[in-house]
DNA sequence: CTTGACTCCGGACCATACTACGGACCCCAT
DNA sequence: ATGGGGTCCGTAGTATGGTCCGGAGTCAAG
């Protein structure tokens, strides 16, 4: 088998033990079996998978409390809400990825303005102006 | 002129007035004279446009504390520094942009998966396994 | 059966970025 | 000159997502 302890579940997942636990309190992991009752808490793939969904999750923007949700969704399978919650978040990451490409272009050129020597504009505050 | 109230500024930025005290207090924006000695904040276009540096910036995933530092270096013209930190910020927009890209396709396929009638899978939690 | 690493727990604390409060004060139009 | 809306201030509270604490208990190796 591979039951594992919490640090290691935690190692797996790319988080720290607190968060782990931090993760359970919220509901967001399941209270884990403890071999020989009232011992440590002992996780399994499951768990492994369920915890780096909810670091992709949050990576793709949503809050703790949503990705409680949709880890309610799936439990339930309510196909036409996921749908939904994946529609609306597909639409504000075309928002926020358009925003960052932006961004990106104003920074890109003002690390090329500020790379001449010391003669012509290096405008920081200017940077983001259309 | 274009002298302005505490509420004609933050409504310029796109902020609430205690955001903007907020950011004074934060050392982000200056403060402001006081036309009649001790009366009211009086702002100008300058003002407006550090207020919007600060809004985009954030946007950039930049925190307040950076844009504290750029608005210093724009002040005393280091080209160095402020190039090191745009390009890394560049670096940093762009592993940002990949990983929403990626999520934007995980959830793209999910949202279509979960489209069907109960037929098929749906399968939130490993949306986003590679 | 002792040692040492790991785990247990609740609750306190942290960082970031606001947001709200409430009583005093100011300014301008009527 | 008076009324009402905007502004003043410091301080406290909110939301999010952890992170740390300290003393006690547990497990496995030697």
């Amino acid at each position: 088998m591979s039951r594992m302890t919490i640090a290691r579940l935690a190692k797996a997942g790319g988080v720290g033990v607190e968060t782990v636990r931090y993760y359970q309190r919220r509901g967001l992991l399941r209270e884990p079996e403890r071999p020989g009752g009232g011992g440590f808490r002992s996780y399994g793939e499951p768990d492994v998978r369920r915890l780096r969904f909810i670091r992709s999750a949050q990576g793709a923007g949503f809050t703790l409390d949503e990705i409680g949700e949709l880890l309610e969704l799936d439990a339930i399978d309510d196909r036409a809400r996921a749908r939904e919650l994946a529609r609306s978040r597909v639409a504000a990451l075309d928002a926020r990825i358009a925003e960052l490409q932006g961004a990106r272009a104003a920074l890109a050129r003002l690390a090329d303005a500020c790379a001449g020597g010391s003669a012509g504009a290096c405008p920081i505050i200017t940077a983001f102006e259309p």
